[in-house]
DNA sequence: CTTGAAAAGAACTGCCT
DNA sequence: AGGCAGTTCTTTTCAAG
């Protein structure tokens, strides 16, 4: 863990939602010189409080128009059942999201496919298909907002 | 929507898993020039498929170690409810995830808390406060995996 | 699409307040 | 800690083949 002032929390906020801002650029929005910017963020970095700059798609203009959240129970509960789920669900590609969770599911899957129809397929032809799958439920993503914390 | 050859979607890969790749480490990575790579960048770029490069956080690293999705289903559900909700949630700062779904539950909440007791705090002052909640379920995030998706 | 070069901008360093 | 000024490096951008 890491203490943080105000700058560095407004700073983390910036670059959660823009991650090509220059240190030069960053500055200018709070009020720093170029090297003071510069400096906190690669004390941030140091500190592990950046796991990685990713890149966000857009699904819909690749032509992925539906999204679910599957909750996975499985049915049966030995220690071999979650690496054999986990290293088989790993081969699906629409599968974009694997969370172990602990409580009314034991995982929840975040599937993308061009359409229902293609959903379906998905569905019967390879998440039917895992070992050791109990119950499914299943949530069409409406729409979504993502924020970037407490801090 | 766009077509896509193999190449644009090896350099649509490598820039989901670290989007600080510049052209020139990604044209060396898919044996393209500089400039070749590029010019794919941008064409895809005001294709309108990447929606943003944004950095993730360590939540861990920042004192955050818990996380949990909440499933919700509103009591209410008149039109004004959905916007009710809506406009509250987005007032609790540990809500980093809002994703309105049709199915068992009509929004998912992905809340994150420093340890348990401050969750709890989050749930009974924040969360049960929420205007038009009819039933939660919520599970812990043990462990999480992120892939690039289908493509 | 490639090579090569120029221009721009960003990262990094010392030194000083 | 922050600012200033400077160097060095990378990246973008524009040639021309």
């Amino acid at each position: 863990m890491i203490d943080l002032d105000d700058t560095d929390r407004a700073l983390i906020r910036a670059l959660a939602e823009d991650a090509t801002l220059s240190a030069g650029a960053l500055g200018r929005q709070l009020g720093l010189s170029q090297p003071a910017a510069w400096r906190r963020i690669k004390r941030l970095e140091e500190a592990g409080v950046f796991r990685g700059r990713r890149l966000e798609l857009d699904t819909a203009a690749l032509g992925l128009g539906v999204t679910v959240f599957l909750g996975v129970k499985l049915a049966t509960k030995g220690r071999a059942s979650l690496g054999d789920f986990e290293r088989a669900v790993q081969a699906i590609p629409e599968v974009q999201t694997v969370e172990h969770v602990l409580g009314m599911y034991d995982y929840r899957l975040r599937v993308v496919a061009r359409d229902i129809p293609d959903f379906e397929r998905v569905l019967r032809r390879r998440i039917m298909a895992l070992p050791g799958v109990g119950s499914l439920d299943a949530n069409v993503l409406l729409s979504e907002e993502r924020r970037p914390g407490p801090l």
